[in-house]
DNA sequence: TGCATTTTAAATGTCAGACTTTTAAATGTC
DNA sequence: GACATTTAAAAGTCTGACATTTAAAATGCA
């Protein structure tokens, strides 16, 4: 646990690297207590605000969780599925609406990523996943829900169709992509028109989950990304318009 | 940008998620500039080290940079896909390697996303991704490569796999997936045998892509999941029966 | 005037030391 | 033995200072 000096970096950024990559390489077990501030500020020859900021910079990404009080300190924290699922979110959603990624590449990959489930949740769903989506599917027939209300909803749907998969792993990676579009879904306004044709899809996609039918559920995932993009291509000419209308 | 008390967390932890906050609501823009630290200090009541340690955490996220100097500070950073990666990949890494998941849930999951790549890659493959395959295939024929050498070999044929959709948005999100089954890979020791039957089917792949065969890729990579689930348990049964040895 | 140099002020980076709060173990008391 | 009290260790926070970096402003010079 040697700083390497010579860095043009911020002490704290090499000291936050340094313990990152102990935990990476396993040298650093879960659990395991790290120094207290100080001493951790004599073994890197640096003072213990900058130890401390160090510290934060582990603790923003999960990897360290600290305790107050005697025998308290930097334990190496293990990444539990919320934290992990909190973080990809965060960097996805922020990835997508910083660089101006078009609606049809987000929505493309989404889409490609959730019919890759689509076979395991046919083959694995329980009776608890077709009631979450079944009741999601109930409460978008509601009348005069919000968009906001809507836009939850089909992400609760779609989130339910993955974990259908039953693999953790899947859930967790496609947490980011399903959650991160949904500020671009926000953008689309869903008449009742609209909104009763993707009610429908979603009827048909629980029903071919149900009944076990993966070609059937693809297809019909298909159906439901070229309506999607549909829907927002409709939003951007008319926005299009509108602004050339101005100039 | 006001604090709002009354939580059992420290101060850095909700000043950095008060922040955080006006970032991903999209109240503060990129390349926005953050008030100094001492303004920062003075808005939320509280001292500069504590302000220091909120900016720290927002940094470890890549959501800000700083920069020293006159008309310096923080500023809203713009996260590349760079950026992206990395989290990512640091992320998954360790849920894998501190969840105890196994193999077969890891490897199911990556290889159902890399399926799903699989038509977009045939339908958008540059020949520049086709020259990476190839020569990544290559490289695995040599005779004596490192068991290390040859995994990351195997990522970087994966990655162009993935990166032939031409979906950085995808190829973000799989990047996380492929990278992160590295260790796991580590631990299944590679017989001459083994590589000659991946190197076979990698070779099928590339030519399935090359000709525009979805169908026949997406079953060679089901028949490599296969071979590699088969692979990783025979290393199990191996170590389990050493282990029975031993007690 | 126009360009090169110097100065300067504002900001982050770092440090030292003190104080507060929390917490669990050690100790004491009944 | 069970409960209350003390105590010490550690994180959390504050204050104030100094170092370093940087770009803009001021100055000097041709």
């Amino acid at each position: 646990m040697k700083n390497d000096k010579s860095d043009a970096t911020d002490l704290s950024a090499q000291i936050a690297k340094d313990i990152r990559d102990s935990i990476i390489s396993g040298q650093l077990i879960v659990d395991e207590r790290l120094p207290s501030e100080s001493e951790l500020a004599d073994q890197f020859n640096v003072s213990r605000p900058t130890v401390r900021e160090a510290l934060k910079r582990l603790a923003a990404q999960s990897l360290i969780r600290t305790q107050r009080g005697a025998f308290g300190g930097a334990f190496i924290n293990r990444i539990a599925y919320p934290d992990a699922y909190g973080q990809q979110i965060t960097t996805s959603t922020l990835l997508l609406s910083m660089n101006d990624i078009s609606f049809d590449v987000a929505c493309e990959a989404r889409f490609a990523m959730e019919r890759a489930c689509a076979p395991l949740a046919c083959a694995r769903r329980t009776p608890d996943h077709l009631a979450t989506m079944r009741a999601e599917i109930f409460r978008q027939t509601q009348p005069g829900l919000s968009d906001e209300s809507w836009c939850a909803s089909d992400v609760a749907f779609h989130r339910a169709l993955v974990d259908a998969t039953c693999n953790p792993v899947l859930s967790y990676q496609l947490a980011g992509a399903v959650e991160a579009m949904q500020p671009l879904m926000n953008m689309i306004t869903f008449t009742a028109r609209s909104r009763e044709k993707i009610i429908d899809l979603h009827t048909q996609i629980a029903n071919a989950i149900e009944e076990q039918e993966p070609a059937h559920c693809d297809e019909l995932l298909a159906a439901l990304q070229l309506y999607t993009i549909e829907l927002a291509e409709h939003v951007h000419r008319k926005r299009a318009a509108t602004h050339a209308q101005k100039t």
